[in-house]
Formats: C-alpha cells, structure tokens, sequence
RNA sequence: GGGCGAGUGGCGGAAUGGCAUACGCGGCAGACUUAAAAUCUGCUGGCCUUAUGGUCUUGAGGGUUCAACUCCCUCCUCGCCCA
C-alpha cells in the first residue's frame, strides 16, 4: 500500500519555491487580455503578522488565483505603508532609528506572508518611505500647491497631546485620538491643509459609480461624514455696529422663536466684541476653560450646559427684536458658520440652557396653530403650524421654512444655503517619521516651494529623539538650513511632516509601475491597471482612507495622470477576527499567533479555517477545534488522493447509477462553487459543497470505476486549489501531472450531466409537508397531482374533506387545500 | 434622537417566497487497537412517543400569501456611524 503521511510544511515549502522560480504572479500589461486588479489594504510593518493581516490576505489571494484559472491578467501588488508614529516611539524606546526598526519589520512580516503562500508580484514592493516613493509625496505637494489645492492657514486644530502632533478632523473620534485614544485638545496653530473640499459634491456624487460594489454602510458612513445639509443662512446684525453675525440653520420657520444668540467660545467676534467692556476678563477666561473640553461631551445632550452674557446685542431680522448674544459650550466653531441662532421652544439644547440661565422661551409652533399660555415642559421640535410669527402665522412650519427664507432674501438679510460638515484635510504633523513638506521660507522670497528637480528632500539620518516638544526636524540645523532656491540667500526649511494618509491615498495606482523613476506611474500604465477591481479591507478606514483615496484619484485625473473618476469599483470589508467575542489585543492577552498555527498545521489549514469559519464581511471567531476541522479535511482530501494512487482498494463492484450520481455531483459542485466565487463572496458555502463532495467520493468509492473514481479526486484537487494551494499542487503532482494548477483554466460543468433521473416532490396539505413523492423530471401536472393524492399519508389528511385548491410548482411541490 | 446592519440548534453558520437547521465544530454510541491517538460507521433542535408517528420551533407580536427565516407593519435586544 503505497501511503504518505501530509507533511504541510515540507509541502510548503517547496511549492512556494516553486511558484517564486516560475515567477507565477508576476504580472506584465497585455492588452490582449482582461486585467483583473485585486488589492488589499497594505499592511503598516508593526512587527508581525496578527490575524486580522491573515484574513485580509488570504481573502485576497483566493480572489487572486480563481481570476487567474478564469484567465485574468491579474495584478496582485503588496508594499508596505511605512511611515508613523510607531517608528518613533520604538526609536525613543529602543534606541533604535525608526528606518531601522521599519526595515527589520518589513523583513521579519516579508517572510510570514510568503510563508503564507500568498501570491504577490514581489517585483512591484515598495515601502512608502523610500525616498523614491516619498519623492513623488512631495512632487504631488508641489503640483496641488500649483493647482491652488494646498494651502496654509492658522486656525483652531486638533492636537494630540500623546502623539505631539496636530489631527485632521478624520482622525479624532469621539473626541480622541484614534491612534492612541488620548484626549484631544484644540489649539491655535498654523497648519498645512488639502482642499479636499473642492471635491465634496464629486465625492458625494460618485457613489453613484461605486454604489454596486461597496457596502451600504461604509457609503453611508462617508455621506455621514461628509454631512451636507440644506438649509438658510440668516444675518443678524450686531446692535451698534455694522457687523452681522452669520447663521445657518435648517429650521428658519422658528426665526421669530429666537430668545438668544449663542456664539462659540471661538468665534473671532468674542474678543472683538468683550474687548474694552467689563466683561472682557469674565470672557477670556471662559474661552480658555472650553478650549479645554472634549468636543463630544461639549456638545452631549446629557451634560451641563454652560455660557456667559458677552455684552453685546443683536437684531432678529423679522421681528426686529433686540437679542443678547451669549458664548456657550456646546457651539462647535466648526460646524456651520461658528454662531447658533437659539429657539429654545423647539430646540432640545437650546431649551436645556435657556432652563439653566433663565432666558425666556418663546413659542412659535404648535399643532393646532393657536397661542398656548402654558410653560413648555420640553421643546417641541416636531412640525406644526407657526404662531406668534406675525406675516407668518398659521403656515404650516414646513412652508414656513420657504416663506421665511424668501422673505430674508427679498430683504437681502438672508438666503438659501448648503452646509457641510466636511472640512479640508490637515495634513501637516509634527513629527519625524513622515514624507518631509518640501517648501522652504526666505525672509526675502516669502514661502518658496522646492523646485521639483531639488527633490526628493530626503530625511537626515540619526535625528535625537526626545519625544518631547514640537517637530523632531526643527532640531537638526543641517537639515532645517538652507539658501532659498530663488535668491540663493539663507532660508529655512519646513519641518513639518505629511500626514501618512498621503502617502496610502495613491500607492495602488504607483503599483501599476512601481519603478518610474521620473512620474508616480505612467498613463500608458495606469490606464491599463486601473482601476483596482476588487480592494479589501476593514470598513473602520470608510471616513479615512477611503475618503482621502476617492478624493486623490480625482486629483490624479485632474492632473491629467489617468483616467476614470474612482478608484476602488468593488470593496470588501472583512470583519474583525475574535477571541472570545472580542478584538484581538495585546491589552485584552486573547491574541493568536499565526506563525504557531502556521507551524502546528501548515498555512493551507489556517487558509481553510479562516474562510470557511464565517462569511467574510462577519466577524469570525478564532476556535481551535475549528482548525482541527480544517486539518482533518485536508487530511482527509489527501488520503482520497493516496487511494486513487492505490489500484488495490475498491472499485470492485461498478454500479452505473453510483457512478452517475458521482458524476452529477461533481458537476454540481463546480457549477455551487463558480457562482459563490463569481457572484458573491461566498468562500464558506464553497468550502461546504467541496465537503459535500469528498463525502460522496467516499460514499462512492467502493461503487465506481477508477476512471470515474479519478476523475472526481482531480475535480476536487482543482477546485480546492485556490482555497489551499500548496496541498493543491503536491496532490496535482501526486497524480502524475507536471504543469501548476495556476496554469489550468477554472474547470467547466455540464448542466446536461446534472439531470436527475428521479426527483422528489414535497407532498404538502394546508402548507404543511405530509409526504414525498419519487418521480420522473417535468412530470405532468395532472400526474403529480394524481400520485400525490394516491399517497396514503396525504390520503389519510384529505379524504372526506373538501379540495379548495391544489397548488403545482413543478418540480417541487403539490400542496392541497383543503377546508 | 436620526441612519445603517444584525438576531436561526449546545457552538460557527446554511437556505432564487416552496422539505428550516446544508457544511463544520462539539456531544453520544459503535468498529479498529493490548491501550491511547488517528481513522472509520451510525445518531444528534425541543416536547410527547416504541425504533413508527405526532407536535412545536428562525428575538416578540401582528399582517400579506395556498405557502414566510425570506415580503409589509409595530416592538425588543445587540453592533456600527452621525448627533
């Protein structure tokens, strides 16, 4: 008995060799061909490989190898996305240069993911902080400050106390730090931004492009963020002054409710207004108090509100009415215009605070349109008909919204407007580890950006870490030192880094032609490749990376450097992989290791578990016995491989309708599996119908004839193959053939072989199953129903009753009402 | 408060409006073995019952339909995003 134990790692090994020698996934533009670009989201090189990584990857490389057996020129780039902050910590940690402790990452996680088996065109990998890649960072900058698209300006900003740097707005949730969830401060400060807000009707508008391809929720997710809202913008003019103070609001129908004016503590009126007055002290240091406080509870229905009278008043532009103007904390400068016109009788907010400082209330909606004595108990916030609104009363508030804001604008004291929540992306940071900004200040010339052919301006080696104040780079005379490119004079170099969003926001395309030297990528290049195809990853990037992605590709195209408006036309997010029904953390101590996984079964078993555990947009949880399973499959695919080498077992008793049930469920199985991976992503149902199918191998074995035996063993070890490579080929090999899997074309089934000689039919009455009947295919109707009212259960249910209705599917079901 | 998504055996999960619980895990029983592991075979939603059969069951309650996990309405719970 010729038998040979599965040994992965020996398996392994060699094929991952094999692939690698024959430059399998290395791909070359062929225009007579159709491109498939699979991508996931490149990793940070942290150190290892965790299990989020593994899921990612191997959902990529499935996608991977079925496109290429379809026949697809396949592009499958990795890189590594090298800049942050971790580098910089683990510098001040250990001692160590962030390039450094980033290169022995990127080595040490290189050999985990080819110790995976994923097939990557290794010839494309580049680290974003490579100065041939951070170069074209720089380059980009230098083309976007050209086209207007960069710009500086000194405003209130994020800034993360922790980190030592500022944040773009994307990067603060919940009022903290989303990488070290630090509470995050608001400071006055001159940053760098993008204005990605030139792009926020496209980046709302080409969700129509994406929308089959992307999930609901991240789109969703990115309207949310993107926050447009309509409405009307009113002027209240200040009393004394020709200043106005502006005001968005959704909901100009309550105008003449308005008791108060609330101006952010940040407002640039506050201090122009309290400047001089008795108050001015009072002010100030009720500003400084807010700076301080967290954005998110500020604004937080549950907490306390506070304010302060500032002094000064304005004028209501219907009723003319004159209105103190207050400061109070939970108005965001950000949002709108920075002023919030109060109507407490139908603001929540408004009426909590008008409650604590005793302002007054005033009531200009309610349902049945009559003036109502009694005190408000809450705001009313629902629609209604408007009162004490002179000109206005009895309008519905709907229209009221309408009347009020033609009204304002026939005045020339109002208008309709659109307000975003979105706001240009920060992009300058305080930090090392980051493509250096490559603008140079003159005290002569001004601000002078670096001349393209000066570039790439390259980080200085063996920066001293403190982890204390601001831009490590403002402490290295070589490098902040220069002459001005303009007038040759002494100038200073920025010292401000790029947020590493800019750097992820275009590596998918540089991976078209990851090598050019002089452009990102050639036209020629990118018009073939792109767009990606299919990209993978979590959907925690949706407000992030995606966004800053989507907005980049359009810049690119602006900038005349490819075509098309999108750049991802179908995203995957993979859920979280647990343990214990939560996130891996090293907090939490429930992290597996993949490399011990890896060591125990081999990579194709931890391929196998991980798609097969849960569909892949779920959350998956990490189960020891559930890789047992997959272990015991494999096995179990192998040892049907062993017997087929083995001529002494079975295959006595040949039974033609054993070997035709074999053969329909083969083909059965190809056709299960092609639509779950074409149609959808369904990888664990695929795995179920191979299982299904090894089951009826062995079921047959001892029935069926060696051909028919074989060609079901070599079914199998194709359709596996993209699940489980490695144990694909050593099997492909095993049963004589010498070429790879990679280069057979994805097997095709016969719908003619799948026709059954007998089906069965559900017998129902009143809806309920009561039996089942054997019959031929396309039976007759008036047959099937003849048969199933013979059989003796159904007869039993029916007789002596009266037949309201007999329902036919044919083929499936005859279902008798009966009274 | 608004938006989106989810809720199915002991567990992970499967089901174009047509046999709910595929496939796997776990469990039980048996075979092989001196024994164990591995492997193989059978059973495995609840309740009543003799293996037959009956009956109930997809978060709860209504509705549409010959037929609802699936479509519609109300509600509950959980997750995420925005407030």
């Amino acid at each position: 008995m010729i038998e040979q134990t599965y040994r992965p790692q020996e398996v392994e090994a060699k094929w991952q060799k094999y692939w690698e020698e024959h430059k399998l996934f290395q791909s070359q533009m062929d225009q007579h061909k159709k491109k498939f670009y699979i991508l996931e989201m490149f990793p940070y090189p942290s150190g290892r490989l965790h299990m989020g990584h593994v899921r990612n990857y191997t959902l990529g490389d499935l996608i991977n190898r079925y496109r290429k057996m379809r026949g697809y020129n396949v592009l499958h780039p990795i890189g590594w996305d090298a800049f942050g902050l971790p580098a910089e910590n683990a510098a001040i940690k250990n001692k160590i240069q962030p390039e450094q402790w980033t290169q022995d990452n990127i080595k040490h996680m290189t050999v985990q993911l080819k110790k995976m088996g994923i097939g990557y065109d290794w010839s494309r990998e580049f680290a974003t902080c490579d100065p041939e890649y951070y170069k074209l960072n720089q380059w980009f900058f230098i083309k976007l400050l050209e086209k207007g698209l960069v710009y500086r300006k000194k405003s209130l900003v994020n800034f993360c106390p922790s980190c030592e740097t500022v944040l773009a707005n994307e990067q603060v949730e919940q009022g903290l730090c989303w990488r070290c969830e630090a509470q995050v401060l608001q400071k006055e400060l001159e940053q760098w931004y993008f204005k990605i807000t030139a792009y926020t009707e496209e980046l709302l508008s080409g969700h129509q492009l994406i929308k089959g391809g992307w999930a609901p929720k991240v789109l969703a997710m990115q309207e949310n963020w993107i926050g447009k809202s309509y409405g009307t913008e009113i002027d209240f003019k200040l009393v004394g002054s020709d200043k106005v103070i502006k005001v968005f609001t959704t909901r100009p129908d309550t105008l003449c409710g308005v008791t108060y004016m609330v101006l952010a503590p940040e407002h640039p009126f506050v201090e122009k207004l309290a400047a001089g007055t008795k108050l001015a002290q009072e002010v100030r240091e009720f500003v400084n108090k807010v700076k301080k406080q967290n954005k998110i509870l500020r604004t937080s229905e549950e907490v306390k509100k506070e304010g302060l009278f500032i002094g000064a008043y304005c004028q209501n532009p219907v009723t003319g009415d004159k209105i103190p103007v207050w400061i109070a904390n939970y108005v965001l400068f950000e949002y709108g215009t920075g002023a919030v016109m109060a109507v407490p009788a139908h603001d929540t907010r408004d009426f909590a605070f008008a409650g604590e400082y005793k302002l007054p209330v005033k009531e200009v909606i309610n349902k049945d349109g009559k003036s109502t004595a009694g005190d408000l108990k809450e705001a009313y916030v629902e629609e209604g008909l408007m009162i004490n609104s002179g000109q206005f009363n009895g309008l519905p508030s709907k229209e009221g919204v309408d009347k009020v804001t033609a009204f304002l604008r026939q005045e020339n004291k109002g208008k309709k407007a659109v307000n975003y929540r979105f706001r240009d992306w920060l992009i300058s940071r305080q930090r090392l580890w980051g493509t250096p900004i490559p603008v140079i200040y003159c005290a002569t010339c001004g601000l002078v950006p670096v001349p393209q052919q000066d570039l790439p301006i390259v980080l200085p080696n063996n920066v001293a870490f403190t982890g204390q104040g601001e831009s490590p780079l403002s402490h290295v005379a070589e490098f902040v030192n220069t002459t001005c490119p303009t007038c040759k004079g002494p100038a200073r170099r920025e010292t401000d880094t790029m947020d590493t969003f800019v750097d992820s926001s275009w590596y998918y395309a540089r991976y078209c032609d990851a090598h050019n030297e002089q452009l990102p990528f050639s036209q020629e290049q990118a018009d073939y490749w792109l767009p990606v195809d299919q990209y993978i990853g979590g959907a925690e990037h949706a407000c992030l990376h995606l966004i800053y992605a989507r907005f980049f590709h359009k810049v690119m195209r602006d900038l005349g450097l490819l075509k098309g408006d999108e750049p991802f036309m179908n995203l995957l997010n993979q859920g979280m992989v647990t343990l214990g029904g939560s996130a891996m953390s090293k907090s939490k101590g429930n992290i597996v290791d993949p490399d011990q996984i890896i060591e125990k079964y081999g990579a194709d078993t931890m391929r196998l578990f991980i798609l097969f555990a849960s569909p892949p947009e779920k959350d998956l949880e990490y189960s020891g016995t559930g890789v047992e399973g997959a272990w015991r499959f494999l096995t179990r695919v192998w040892r049907l491989v062993d017997q087929e080498m083995d001529a002494s077992v079975g295959h006595t008793d040949h039974n033609e309708q054993a070997t035709r049930d074999l053969n329909r469920k083969v083909h059965a199985t190809i056709k299960k599996i092609t639509n779950d991976l074409e149609k959808e992503f369904g990888f664990n149902t695929a795995i179920a119908a191979l299982m299904e199918l090894v089951n009826a191998i062995y079921d047959a074995k001892s029935q069926v004839a060696i051909a028919d035996f074989r060609k079901a063993v070599e079914t199998v070890v194709i359709l596996i193959s993209p699940f489980t490579p490695h144990i694909a080929e050593e099997m492909w090999h095993r049963l004589g053939y010498r070429e790879s899997l990679l280069s057979l074309s994805w097997p095709t089934y016969d719908d003619s072989a799948m026709v059954e000689e007998v089906i069965e039919i559900v017998v129902q009455v009143n809806g309920k199953v009561r039996s089942h009947l054997a019959v031929r295919p396309d039976v007759a109707a008036e047959e099937a129903q003849r048969l199933a009212a013979a059989d003796e259960k159904v007869k039993a249910r029916i007789s002596g009753k009266k037949i309201v209705k007999v329902v036919y599917v044919p083929n499936k079901l005859v279902n008798f009402v009966v009274a």
